[in-house]
DNA sequence: AGAGGTACCTGGCAGC
DNA sequence: TGCTGCCAGGTACCTC
């Protein structure tokens, strides 16, 4: 469920409590997430300076760097983790896997229940990592536009849903988004991705960037929820068009919106308004 | 090289 | 009520 909106709601309301702050202790009750935790975690982030949280895809990278050189501790939240700030008198529930400890009243706890999530510490060029060197464009950069996605796709026999949630290509679209951009721009799933005109495409890197930008915006008006919460994930209910819709009245031509597989995952869509 | 499938994991729910 | 089985989802990694 973190899709790019809540990782990025994420970071935003992390920043300003945890920016400048130093990390005092960390306890990992539960090392075994999608990679184990590194066992000198602690040894390498206890005393680090944090100087800023950046974003690449779905990956948070807090910066801990010194003079001596660049260092970073990279988090993913995978499908149901949750980086909260919580009083560290707060005793840990269950799936509190991490507390990064920053000072008397504040502490960074992570939640994940499925586990699929990473913890890692990265030396060196951050972008340079064998997990963020071959990610895509971010959607909401500049570089994300139609003209990009017709070059990338021209040889591509895969559909187009899957195609734009391959990372590889663009990074932070999930299945939810993927689904809603794609009825956005009236654009069938099962189309072959090298298929599709510019003109198209251009419809789709649109849709892509509104639909998540919405998404962040709303998940802005409720980021008091998801930071120093009570607990709630606080993942956005956004107003789906199609996502998890199977049989209902499409909100354009009150068709019955359609399921199907594509990669072991589930596509909803309208026969009619996508084409 | 591209496409397709698998693994990882738990909670929630349907069906018996 | 309790069991079983399936599904959800991100993404690295395996095989063809």
């Amino acid at each position: 469920m973190p899709e790019l909106p809540e990782v990025e709601t994420t970071r935003r309301g992390l920043l300003p409590s945890v920016r400048g702050r130093n990390v005092e202790a960390l306890v990992i009750r539960e090392p075994r997430l999608r990679w184990p935790i590194p066992r000198n975690l602690a040894a390498k982030l206890v005393g680090r300076h944090i100087h800023d949280i950046r974003r690449r895809g779905k990956y948070l990278l807090f910066d801990c760097s010194t003079q001596a050189g660049s260092a970073h501790l990279l988090v993913h939240l995978g499908m149901t983790g949750t980086l909260r700030i919580v009083d560290p008198g707060t005793p840990p529930g269950r799936h509190d896997h991490v507390d990064v400890r920053l000072s008397d009243t504040l502490q960074l706890r992570f939640n994940d229940p499925r586990r699929f999530g990473a913890m890692l510490w990265v030396e060196g060029k951050v972008e340079h990592h064998p997990l963020l060197a071959k990610l895509g464009v971010e959607p909401l950069s500049e570089a994300f536009d139609a003209e990009y996605l017709f070059r990338q796709s021209r040889s591509r026999r895969v559909a187009i849903k899957q195609f734009i949630m391959d990372s590889h290509v663009v990074t932070g679209v999930g299945n939810i988004y993927a689904n809603e951009a794609l009825f956005a721009a009236g654009i069938h799933p099962a189309r072959l991705a090298g298929r599709i005109s510019l003109a198209r495409l251009a419809l789709l890197t649109k849709a892509i960037r509104g639909t998540l930008e919405r998404a962040i915006k709303a998940g802005g008006s409720s980021i008091r929820d998801y930071v120093g919460g009570d607990g709630k994930p606080g993942y956005f209910q956004l107003d789906y068009r199609v996502y998890g819709r199977a049989g209902m009245a499409c909100s354009r031509c009150s068709l019955p919106i359609r399921v199907l597989r594509q990669g072991q995952r589930s596509t909803f869509y309208c026969t009619k308004c996508q084409t």
